[in-house]
RNA sequence: CGGGGUGUAGCGCAGUCUGGUAGCGCACCUGCCUUGGGCGCAGGGGGUCGUCAGUUCGAAUCUGGCCACCCCGACCA
């Protein structure tokens, strides 16, 4: 892409309503514009960036065995009048008529609706285990929406849901979705630690949430020094086998960690030697739940078991908040010049810098690199704006690609480019004729 | 929902107390330039001052209502 073509309306300071860096960050570097409180459009950086880690969670719930569907964001209300929840959920639903004054509701979470499709739609044990997922737009109308799109109404989450005949094999399920939560922060460069959790009004016994440690968390957390020095990246096992994926679960969860509405500082002290207690705060990034029958029993989602006897079947639900995660990761990776992003979410891989544009000579040049790697697929955003260097550069850092190649008359004097990269700073030549290998090859 | 605050150009702000129909920086446009890390030079465009009503010869400025947004607390992906 030329950025003198794009769309990308970069801001030099910081409007007022930011507070936190990640929310500053997406606004200054174009990724979205608020348009009413916790509500954003997402601008073509901060979209780009939305679709790539959606495109990881979808990834990696697919290896995890899940199917993906696509459920509508309003609801009829009659469904959850049914599970209770269309009176306990409270002024966080929000509430619509339709022209024949029935009750909607645009969806917080889909526990009902999953509930009722699947017990359409399998009636036998053979119909078990299943996993259902959609990423889709929720609505909650939170008191207070603040820090961007970390805490916004409308917000993109994956939810998915577990059916299982009984406890233990929904055990399994609730595992998978726990390994495979692992797996999709650490692809996005995240540490997200698993930590037991309340329930909320979800429901349910077993809980677990994903904290991503930032200073500008909403939560307090109290965890065990030693996941800073857990391998997070040794998760390539059979999610059918039932006892690796077990004992990755266990390993995680022996370990203290605790949001501090669920701390026991005694636990605390006995569990973790003293030189080993951190305490920060933490983004929430995905929790986990596992809920039995508190949807199916409501609903009647039962299934024929081989006894002939019906059951009710036994549920976890699983979410991950994906627009969060564009503020957490910002949070979790920027400097003092903007963001840095993992190369596996940036919007772009490589910043290509135009020093001299309107010089035929460096046109030329940058043109040819532009080119080239555009048609091996690498994504590139080429400044080719007539514009001094430095602010150049620093657009280029603000936005934070990973690679920065920057080429101009000096170095076209060599025939080298510079090459920077965001995160580590380290610049080396590279010989116009190397450039494209060096990112294509 | 309780407490506090703000609304003036795309963004950040001044002007409001002491009424006389708007100003600064950045961004933007035009031209020039010797274009290598947000300070090259010169010229220029842009605002129903959140909104409705009131007071006044006259309101961004005073009064009242409404709306929106932000911050601090209790809830949540």
């Amino acid at each position: 892409m030329r950025l003198s073509q794009y769309f990308m309306p970069i801001l030099r300071d910081d409007p007022k309503e930011a507070e936190i860096v990640s929310h500053k960050l997406m606004l200054r570097s174009g990724m979205i514009r608020q348009e009413a409180a916790g509500s954003y459009s997402w601008l073509p950086m901060g979209f780009r960036v939305l679709k790539k880690i959606e495109q990881i969670v979808r990834e990696e719930q697919n290896r995890a065995g899940a199917i993906e569907v696509l459920m509508p964001t309003i609801q009829p209300a009659d469904l959850w009048r049914k599970s209770g929840r269309y009176e306990a959920y409270g002024k966080e639903m929000l509430r619509i008529k339709d022209r024949h004054d029935r009750d909607m509701l645009y969806g917080p979470t889909n526990e009902e609706m999953i509930t009722d499709i699947f017990r359409q739609g399998a009636q036998s044990y053979k119909d078990l285990p299943r996993n259902l997922y959609h990423i889709q737009w929720k609505f909650r109308d939170e008191v207070r929406p603040r820090f961007g799109v970390m805490r916004g109404r409308e917000f993109l989450m994956k939810d998915a849901y577990s059916f299982d005949v009984s406890r233990e094999a929904g055990q399994h399920s609730y595992n998978k979705m726990f390994v495979s939560y692992l797996r999709t922060f650490a692809r996005m460069g995240l540490k997200a630690v698993p930590m037991r959790a309340e329930t909320g009004p979800i429901g349910g016994k077993d809980s677990h949430e994903f904290l991503i440690l930032a200073e500008t968390g909403e939560s307090q957390v109290f965890f065990d020094r030693d996941f800073y020095d857990m391998d997070w990246n040794a998760f390539d096992i059979d999610y059918d086998d039932v006892g690796a994926v077990a004992k990755v679960v266990d390993d995680f969860t022996a370990k203290y960690a605790a949001t501090d509405d669920k701390h026991d500082p005694a636990e605390f002290e006995r569990l973790v030697p003293e030189a080993r207690r951190l305490t920060g705060r933490g983004i929430e990034v995905g929790h986990i739940f596992f809920f039995g029958s508190k949807y199916s029993e409501p609903l009647g989602c039962e299934v024929q078991g081989p006894d002939g006897k019906k059951v009710p079947v036994q549920s976890g639900s699983y979410g991950i908040g994906v627009s969060r995660l564009a503020g957490g990761i910002i949070e979790a990776s920027h400097d003092a010049a903007g963001i840095i992003w993992p190369e596996p979410v940036a919007p772009f891989k490589i910043g290509l810098l135009n020093l001299k544009a309107g010089d035929a000579e460096t046109d030329q040049a940058c043109n040819k690199i532009y080119k080239t790697l555009e048609a091996k697929g690498v994504e590139v955003l080429y400044d080719d704006r007539d514009e001094r260097p430095g602010g150049k550069f620093a657009v280029m850092d603000l936005i934070g690609l990973p690679w920065q190649v920057i080429v101009g008359p000096r170095g076209l004097k060599e025939g080298i480019a510079e090459v920077k990269n965001r995160k580590s700073g380290e610049r080396s030549n590279v010989g116009l004729d190397r450039i494209v290998e060096r990112f294509a090859g």
